[in-house]
DNA sequence: GCATAATATGAAACCGCTTTCATGTCAAGG
DNA sequence: CCTTGACATGAAAGCGGTTTCATATTATGC
């Protein structure tokens, strides 16, 4: 291996001293233009990168984002790197990968990411709820971005949606194609998220003067399989008490519920409107292709990335532990969804929507 | 932030010098049994993590292992990091992640990388041909290992697969369905992957006695565009000289080709059976679902990351540039693949064979 | 023309750890 | 009882930067 070109090495070939190649490097005002010039160009012809790791060492702090996530084959990940891998590319840190792949505890490797001492921030893609130790860390001083969810008061600097004012968007895209007795397939309830999708919900039915019946309000976990057993639920009621459609609360639960809607012989959307949450790459691919609210995850990516290094470079970075005076609460950016209309909604089948739209003109 | 625990506040606490303290930490064996426990004892009281990043600068070699990968989006990726992310949860390395996102080139990020310092060996995600300056950092001692593609002679300690092997699996399972005009949509000339998968599919015409027809080989870019191309090119050839069933080289631009297909009201597989290559997560949700071969992604990113430590800690890490004696072509592991049928290939529509079987009669 | 401030630069300490080299201790060997 | 090692440990010199403090240089004001 070639020996690494160290800041030394460039000094003696200018003729300064190790604090004014320093100086050059962090953009330091106080250096003459013509030193700035020649140190630079030296810098250029060897080849020259200062070290992260020395850099790091010495300033305290450094240019590494530990990044943690869920694992990527959580469909909503890949995108969400994505946006952060390109908002990161432009700035001169790196990212420092912790995947939780493993069940291991959430405090035990924020733990040791922060004690490894790499990174001085922290970005989190961590959909549910946050672990103490993490907002403990936060509340010293470290600079934390979370991605999606977020507790009842937002804790901590974060990038997410309005998931209430989404999932409303949803359900009233459903009412105005006509349906009248509007099902939901509802997260789990310690996601935050699951909680404001199921409060849109409820809202949109109220603003619709529609009825709320708790009968159609089902538990899933997010996961797969918890739309399929919905989908069951479903066909073993009666006919006359069966949604005409179902607000699902993220697109995971909705190929469940479409597959197994499939197998238990239920038109969808025809027997039953479905609309989902997230729009993940499978949504516009599934049988039939699934309308749903579009979460910008490459926006957020970007975004959170933008927020944390502000975070990092701003004033205020300090929020001593307890202090109460003054206190202002978390920046949180919250980025616009949108509704994706495809097959599940039946909305594109024009005639059924002409005879909804004669049913609405009956209320 | 609270002040971080460092070698020195454990070397007093224990009553011992920092050498001892760093003796016990990389596990020498030269300490005391004693020591080594009252050390340890107290570094569990303190919750002490040593800093990668001085440990690094010290040592000269670092805990990080350097991923380039594609985008996240590319959909073979997810699951290679997943393994990756396993397999290094398992050690005391951490990734730092350089996504080749935008379109630089891969050198000036290689170089980056390597500068930076911040790691000493690198795992390379990279379908298509590697860059000389990449050959040549290796050639001086770098610990690389890449995944998937590989030059003509393996160049560099690689994971991957079978792709002759697996190419001829997929175009022989078509050949035994009954299929004799089989076309295929190669991937482009400058990834090896494409051209062994070609040559697989060669061999497996000239193995069944089939006759070759150039006229049914078409050039595509591994990307869904390219696919729909493919059917449309297929689409307006006479129908006597319409091809049976295509062997796709990978399932991306299967995809275009199946979407293209139904619009141009062709029917897979009753019209034309496709077989593709990758088995990404999509492939199972397709319509038809995609018959294809599946490459263990997440297999091959643990692999590939227990390949690259044994390189680190193994002792022939140091091939002098230019030693000529004793030279030993690098370790390639390569795993096994699996063809997964589904519907696209037709064989799960059996009465159909049947028929097929009938008409192969007739020709 | 000289005091004073502003600007540019260098010397050296330091970040937290590893490693070399020197030192100290103790058991075995003569 | 005194070497001779083997083993355990400590002191100190880095690793490649940053930062503080001091110093040298230049510009500014009266």
């Amino acid at each position: 291996m070639k020996p690494k070109v160290t800041i030394e090495d460039i000094a003696r070939l200018a003729g300064v001293s190790k604090a004014t190649v320093s100086r050059v490097l962090n953009e330091r005002s106080n250096v003459k233009a013509e030193t700035r010039e020649r140190v630079l160009r030296i810098m250029q012809e060897q080849g020259f990168v200062p070290s992260l790791a020395a850099a790091g060492l010495a300033g305290g702090r450094s240019r590494l984002v530990g990044v943690l996530t869920p694992p990527f084959t959580q469909p909503t990940v890949p995108e969400i790197l994505r946006g952060v891998a390109e908002a990161i590319e432009h700035t001169d840190y790196e990212i420092v990968l912790y995947s939780t792949n493993a069940g291991q505890s959430p405090t035990t490797i924020v733990n040791r990411i922060l004690a490894l001492g790499l990174t001085s921030c922290l970005l989190v893609i961590q959909p549910g709820p946050l672990t103490p130790r993490l907002l403990q860390l936060a509340s010293q001083g470290l600079p934390v971005v979370v991605i999606d969810d977020q507790g009842p008061p937002p804790e901590l600097p974060s990038v997410g949606i309005d998931n209430r004012v989404s999932a409303y968007q949803a359900t009233m895209h459903l009412i105005r194609l006509g349906y009248r007795r509007i099902a939901h397939l509802q997260g789990p309830a310690e996601f935050r998220c699951a909680q404001e999708r199921y409060q849109g919900y409820r809202q949109a039915l109220d603003d619709a003067g529609l009825p709320f019946d708790p009968a159609l309000v089902f538990n899933g976990t997010f996961e797969t399989a918890s739309g399929r057993a919905c989908a069951v639920a479903l066909a073993t009621l009666p006919l006359t008490e069966r949604p005409e459609a179902i607000f699902i609360a993220n697109d995971q639960m909705a190929f469940g519920f479409l597959s197994a809607a499939e197998a238990l012989g239920l038109r969808i959307p025809q027997d039953l409107a479905v609309v989902g949450f997230d729009d993940i790459p499978l949504s516009a691919h599934v049988r039939p292709t699934l309308t749903t609210i579009k979460q910008p995850f490459y926006e957020m990516g970007r975004n959170a990335v933008e927020l944390l290094l502000s975070l990092l470079h701003g004033p205020a970075t300090q929020p001593v532990a307890g202090a109460e005076g003054g206190y202002q609460p978390p920046i949180r950016i919250q980025l616009p969804t949108r509704l994706v209309i495809r097959e599940s909604c039946g909305a594109l089948t024009l005639h059924r929507r002409q005879e909804q739209e004669h049913s609405l003109s009956d209320e």
